[in-house]
DNA sequence: GCAGCATTTGCACACGCTTGCAAAAGCGGA
DNA sequence: TCCGCTTTTGCAAGCGTGTGCAAATGCTGC
């Protein structure tokens, strides 16, 4: 490709009638240099467009500043909020974020993970999927950080963030039920992501401790045409659900724009429903949809803050469970 | 934080009984080595764990791999849909992202071309804002490839992608005409971003070529409380527009949403909208909403196959128009 | 002016890799 | 076996930076 033509530190050190470790101590904050020459150093750098090379100095260091993403569905709703709140948050915290899209194949979260090692990635923050064993182990002992968001899994050392998804279904269903509801469903995609089936099976158990049997079905990817579809099942069945839990906000539009569009429906008097993540969409007119609020930015701050700063109580990983506020709204009746 | 300990090529040579630089050569593709060391490499780096160093590499082959894209509203369904797109065709082409969010400051521009600059970027890729001239001088003197999207902006150099929007907007106007409308209105935003403009401008010249005029009204930034606050505004009005082209995809959405739920107007009997973007909000039951499509996937391609191939004919930057087809779906009468 | 001390500076090495260059090894034919 | 040729290999220099160490400089109080 074309030549690169950098300025150097070295240049920067002429310019300035000084030496090249002068230069490099001016760019370290709380290296030892007079003041006279940093003041030298930062107008001749400022003057020859001078930046110091991360690349270099990753090396030497040996701390990139790197922070990898390892995400896929990165236009969802959901994704792209959390993914708003990491990137601003690591950056804040000195950090850069790298985004690796994991959309493709399936074993490519440990390709994503393999090109963060080899970028030297301080730390990894996987947000879908889940890496093998061992490629998780060999970024633990390359000295690599590791987050997993909404992953569930149990290997010690990552740092995992989780929801308390089981207990908030709960809280569904005691809602459904003050609101009158007897015959309760689940809406779910087939993706069967730990967090998705955790939200299915809590709803479950609470309803049978209710006595009452919920209509599960699951259909598809995590998405706005999978609720419609699993809507035109649930909705032709003879008995006909009367409250619906979705595993996710994206399935409850879908779901709700079927219920009114082509069973009209109306909703939440003939038709209860509740959905998941709080996604801008659930905030408008149209849905209005009562739902849990991922707490975004606090999982980010949880997940920056620990690369950043490590953990001295927990120096091999540790596992957090965050409270997802329900956000009453106009879906379900009652509130 | 804590010590690092990655494994390096010296370790894979020792333990394969070749030279470091064999190593090197081993996951170089086209180096010369023959069939038997690189065997014997890549078992022992396997075994090992061991993964080439990219900040050593890049330092040496002055070329990073890495992209950065520069993006603020990162959360915003069409921002999110081309990141989508620019990373898997980036990842593809052998490149990695790094993203920098600009929500904070508007200065911030520059200070994310000063971090892509940090880390030896081969190319930026800029979704928004501007960066100052000098700064952007100083990347293509520094041999960085500068791909600026949607910025309409006119300083040789880097590669600008564009839509043909003045002329999208005509085509709303005859859309319009054609299903009988007579009072056109253009909903915008305060945010004055060229593209955005560009389509009102056309709009305002396309219906005075028919001798008529628009209603114009602006407000807040780019988003779906915009669009209803708009929408307040202009169906409050004694006169009030039978046809409305909304700047975006998301201020459509906010319209619509204010027009039936609290005018109980009825789309498009009443009233004519249009929007731009198609996000995928847009193809949902509740809006099916007409509006241009950004040819994502195209823009994407020809960011990145510039970047990575260059281009011949135009060794010095390019600009590029691209087509807004027109999706036709139920919110204007007609098509 | 000078001893005694704290501060600043420069040298030189290290980081992990690529690559030009020359030496070594392989190979085919006489 | 030996020569000429091609392929493979190792050496060493270099990429741009950080930092320990020793030398140099500045400052204070006599």
């Amino acid at each position: 490709m074309s030549e690169k033509v950098f300025v150097s530190a070295e240049e920067v050190a002429r310019k300035a009638g000084v030496s090249r470790s002068a230069v490099s101590r001016a760019f370290t904050p709380g290296a030892s240099v007079s003041e006279k020459t940093r003041i030298k150093v930062m107008e001749a750098a400022e003057e020859l467009g001078y930046h110091v090379n991360h690349l270099a100095r990753g090396l030497m260091r040996n701390e990139s500043g790197i922070v990898s993403l390892i995400v896929s569905d990165v236009a969802t709703p959901y994704r792209s909020a959390l993914l708003r709140e990491l990137t601003q948050q690591l950056q804040a915290a000195g950090k850069v974020a790298m985004l690796i899209n994991t959309d493709r194949s399936d074993g490519s979260v440990d390709l994503a993970l393999r090109q963060a090692i080899r970028y030297r990635a301080d730390a990894s923050i996987i947000l879908s999927g889940l890496p093998d064993k061992s490629i998780a182990q060999l970024c633990l002992r390359s000295g690599q950080r590791l987050v997993l968001i909404n992953r569930d899994d149990d290997q010690p050392g990552p740092l995992r963030i989780n929801l308390d998804d089981r207990e908030a279904a709960g809280r569904v269903v005691t809602a459904f039920l003050r609101a009158g509801c007897t015959r309760l469903a689940f809406a779910n995609s087939q993706a069967g992501t730990p967090s998705l089936m955790a939200r299915e099976q809590g709803f479950v158990a609470a309803a049978k401790a209710q006595g009452l049997d919920v209509i599960v079905e699951r259909h598809g990817s995590t998405g706005y045409e999978a609720g419609q579809i699993v809507a035109q099942r649930m909705l032709t069945r003879k008995e006909r659900p009367d409250a619906v839990f979705c595993a996710t906000d994206l399935l409850a539009c879908g779901f709700m724009d079927a219920a009114r569009h082509q069973f009209s429906l109306s909703i939440p008097e003939q038709l209860c429903i509740a959905g998941f993540d709080d996604i801008e969409q659930a905030s408008w007119t149209s849905y209005h949809l009562t739902t849990f609020a991922q707490p975004v930015v606090t999982i980010a701050r949880e997940a920056v803050t620990w690369l950043v700063e490590g953990w001295e109580d927990a120096p091999d990983g540790h596992a957090l469970t965050l409270h997802a506020d329900l956000v009453w709204r106009g879906s379900v009746r009652g509130g």
